[in-house]
DNA sequence: GTGAAAGCGCTAACAA
DNA sequence: TTGTTAGCGCTTTCAC
């Protein structure tokens, strides 16, 4: 059982050239496709068949280090595993490849901790420029400043306003759109679980809420807004103490998937029934949210998009054009009904 | 607000050279550890502060162009956001690091589709080695064979026995624990909801399904197998004709992570009671089996692990030993009891 | 103990 | 219309 025979000696352009009885710069120029370049049509058709004889690709590393760019952009995230994440991941891959980029992947968390790394990955050329998503840990605002000093940087889902690119989506229009179908739903007592911490993205959500309420004349009391985390677990947490106050609302934005969906689950581990004694609308559409119990409501906001507009920005940047702050609305955030939320008290 | 001077002409070998008074090639060779370099003390630590003044990191380009090894392994899937996936990620991403490789993310299909990307990304040196998840489609069977004969390539989650290395856990032990769980539980009726399709994983766990029962002397019959798919989706329509048709099982094992998620969903819709009137164990642990309604049995296998190894298993290739193929069972499946699997007729 | 030089494969500037 | 050359930054062999 043969090994494929690897190692098959890869064509470089000077074999191409030499095929093709021309010299390797007209290979390269040839294949680059540079205008100025005048050959006859005869010997274009020789180069070309020669690359092609050969299964020619330019040699990578000799090109990058030629040119000072690798055609590779990073891609730091803090869980690769998180749904919303990886919806911008692929947002990103797919424009990163239609523009000739590859992406690289890293852990920011590694990247903070890891100096060496660091180095291997952002300062030595690896890549051409890095895409950031943040938790807002001080561990990556630390990787963000070190980093935009060394290559073009782009965070995601980030609303700072520094020196750093960045690109955004609407989170206010989501969380006001969210609460706005609540009430219209007949909901007169709105309750917000939020990631906690000083986010932006946090208080933009918050005062979507908010101005959902005063539009209808409703109050926002800073007591109906509790700490939901990012994660089911924390979710959970926040509404079950939510839902064992003395008294509660009839429903509830949650401002991040993930909590939602530990929400739902505590207010199935408490009995109280989704939506009839209680509607939850969730931020961020899940790839299950169609399969929990209820089905879940929510507003989606477009992620892949963000990932798409990032790797734009990027490429900017590599153009040399100055760093921009991006909030995608085109397209805006759509409402998802699906069974979680319902007028109040429908059986 | 000034953008961060980046270009700060990064340092080249021959800078520290200079600074330290000594060749580019005492440089290399002391910061690489060349064992066989005789210096004096007093010239390592001045080349070493040196380095370190101008914060030298190698130029990435010129290293791999050098040693014409990138250190960097690809890694193809199909869908980053498929959670099972994002674990494997994970452990590869972990081990590369470790390893000091850096990891470069591909679309398979993407792969398939365009050959250039596929020149640009696999023969250009850009990567060492491949590893790939394949996901039974003509696509990546091509792109499996076609990669292979240019770099080291290592398949995930696959037991195929070919030429190509490969690395997979033991999904017939996994199948014959989590049957044998309902079994001890008293389910005497259990049906298979497996992945459609002539993979070998499939018939692994079906073998285990079938295996479980025979132990206990019970009977395995065709008709207990449906097919579910690998999403939400195809698990809901299985476990829908499985719960739709005269008489059904009082237990079924999932033989798999998302479509397990969705025969949920598809037993609460048909007003089904879990655990009371059929229980349901998942293959795969899921980061919100915890979450889902009611909270799914699984039996977990060690993905994490499988990423790691796969990498390991990269690393002897890029070594230039043999190709092999790994079963993972040192962390072997374990049993998570939830709430979805319980004696039949449980309240 | 350390320096010098060659060369990885490519592209860009300059000759011819 | 095409060839030649220089050099990107590194590692490695050989010379001193």
């Amino acid at each position: 059982m043969a090994v494929p025979s690897r190692g098959s000696s890869t064509a470089t352009a000077a074999d191409v050239a030499r095929l093709a009885g021309v010299s390797p710069g007209v290979v390269s120029r040839l294949l680059n496709g540079d205008e100025t370049l005048r050959v006859r049509d005869e010997t274009k058709e020789r180069v070309r068949r020669a690359a092609m004889q050969l299964d020619y690709t330019p040699n990578f590393a000799a090109r990058a280090l030629r040119k000072a760019k690798a055609g590779v952009i990073g891609l730091a995230v803090h869980d690769a595993s998180n749904p919303i994440y990886s919806q911008i991941i692929a947002g990103a891959q797919a424009e990163a490849t239609r523009a000739g980029y590859a992406l690289m992947l890293a852990d920011v968390d590694a990247l903070a901790t890891d100096h060496a790394l660091f180095q291997r990955v952002v300062a030595s050329g690896a890549i051409d420029g890095l895409l950031l998503q943040r938790a807002g840990t001080p561990a990556d605002a630390l990787v963000a400043k070190i980093a935009a000093e060394r290559v073009p940087t782009v965070l995601l889902n980030d609303r700072s306003r520094g020196p750093i690119g960045s690109v955004a989506v609407d989170d206010y229009a989501a969380a006001r759109l969210g609460v706005s179908h609540l009430i219209d739903l007949g909901h007169r007592d709105i309750g917000l679980l939020q990631v906690d911490g000083p986010r932006s993205r946090t208080s933009q959500r918050r005062k979507g809420w908010a101005d959902a309420l005063a539009a209808a004349a409703l109050p926002a009391p800073a007591a109906r807004v509790v700490g939901g985390g990012h994660t089911p677990e924390a979710g959970y947490r926040g509404m079950t103490a939510l839902l064992t106050s003395s008294d509660r609302p009839t429903a509830v934005f949650v401002a991040n998937s993930l909590s939602a969906v530990g929400a739902l689950s505590a207010a199935n581990d408490l009995g109280v029934g989704i939506p009839a004694d209680l509607s939850v609308v969730g931020l961020h559409d899940l790839p299950l949210a169609d399969f929990l119990h209820p089905k879940l409501s929510v507003v989606r906001l477009p992620l892949f998009e963000m990932g798409v507009r990032a790797v734009a920005l990027m490429l900017e940047q590599l153009d040399d054009k100055p760093a921009r702050h991006e909030s995608i609305d085109d397209p805006g955030p759509v409402l998802v009904v699906r069974a979680s939320s319902a007028a109040p008290g429908t059986r």
